[in-house]
DNA sequence: AAAAAACGAGAGCACTGCTCTTGACGACTG
DNA sequence: CAGTCGTCAAGAGCAGTGCTCTCGTTTTTT
């Protein structure tokens, strides 16, 4: 009974995972807006309608495909930083770093699809959002317990955070639990100049200017790092 | 003779203009994606096939829209460091940081087709990137002109970067003169940091998170300045 | 005034997302 | 076991897209 049920569901499921296999390779080759539920329905052999049986719409296919890159990234992150020694948090920064640049010239579609402009018609819905914390927690952690070692000696830069960014600041740090405001909003552009940098990479900003791409990228996590104050 | 020809060419320049006004308009409220030559035409009462006239296609016309993007932006931060004293370098740069965000919250759209990710089928055209360097010209001037002023104390953040980036940076200098090496990976770190802080506040990464964005823009702007090391 | 170039309009092609209906097959129930 | 009910693939169809081609008309050039 449940196992007759289950291997109708079965087969529902392996379709459903194939059609978002199939869109994913589509956008890996075409880019984000040439993902097409027709050319889909195509390659698996299926007239369009019968697609709509297992995604609604396009733009639910698209939220699956951005929740499956949120956990890829994410996962690609966690991994890098799990491979670092625990106490080496300049590190584990660095190979957190490397790791999201990494896997965004590995998938530059993807990486465009969750980073980059939204999509025209497409409104981003809430379960996107959940995902899309693995890969900042990472360095939350590792910035927390840096802070907790003593190892976090951030160099003066500017005044200390005004008083009104405390509330953000406090919600910046469930990420990074007893982290002082001053290095939270460090981390925050450090954060924003990772991606920044990846994205200015992968979509052409750096084109005859930065040649040896790994190793400027490298250079400036550096900074960015040392700007946190990680030691 | 140059009069009468001058009277057909430029009613076409005319038509011209305002076929990329009505773009542009469409561009603000619809986005990239949602530009349609069509829609275009129907708004200025001329049947598709006319637009096709003046932009040989689709992408010409988003080629315009990208290189007056770039020019707007450009100007909009050269007038907002023309506006400082010369010899603040920390507040021209200041200046040219809340400039970039200003606009690009009051032309999101226009900024997403700028430093979004690329526009599927499209594919940039030389002509967008001698239009692309105003802003960041304006970034090299600030810091070049405090460097010559001894106004640039770079505080110790990272090792000096390695040899093989002499290439890379001798190429940024060209916007720069006479900057270190060093500082110039200072100043791309805090110029894909100033890009990324304001592309993830309009596509949604600080939902939930920052909510003070004027005030946490303006003093996660004041560290980065101070990674370059701006007095 | 005649030839040439530019123009707007229209029809048409191939494509898209999406809806609705139809017929068939499978699974659960009386 | 037979009947019902839900699920499914298929097809036609709608409205929209970028783009091409042709056909008269107008404007410029010769």
């Amino acid at each position: 009974m449940t196992a007759s049920r289950t291997a109708r569901e079965r087969v529902r499921a392996e379709l459903t995972r194939e059609i978002a296999d199939i869109a994913r390779r589509q956008l890996a080759t075409e880019g984000a807006g040439g993902l097409s539920l027709r050319a889909v329905a195509r390659e698996m052999g299926m007239v369009s309608s019968a697609v709509y049986r297992y995604f609604p719409s396009r733009d639910d296919l698209l939220t699956t495909l951005i929740i499956d890159g949120y956990n890829a990234l994410g996962e690609a992150v966690e991994q890098a930083d799990a491979a670092c020694p625990d106490d080496d948090y300049a590190g584990r920064w660095l190979a957190a770093c490397h790791a999201v640049r990494t896997w965004a010239l590995a998938h530059p579609h993807e990486y465009a699809l969750l980073y980059g402009s939204p999509v025209p018609g497409y409104q981003a819905p809430q379960d996107t959002v959940a995902a899309r914390v693995r890969d900042v927690a990472v360095l939350g952690r590792i910035v927390s317990q840096a802070q907790a070692a003593g190892a976090v000696d951030p160099p003066a830069l500017a005044p200390a955070p005004p008083a009104p960014l405390r509330e953000d600041a406090e919600r910046v740090r469930e990420l990074m639990p007893g982290v002082p405001d001053d290095v939270v909003f460090r981390c925050l552009a450090a954060w924003t100049g990772l991606y920044g940098w990846v994205s200015f990479e992968l979509f052409g900003q750096f084109t005859n200017t930065i040649e040896d791409r790994h190793t400027a990228f490298d250079h400036a996590m550096r900074v960015m790092g040392g700007a946190i104050g990680l030691r």
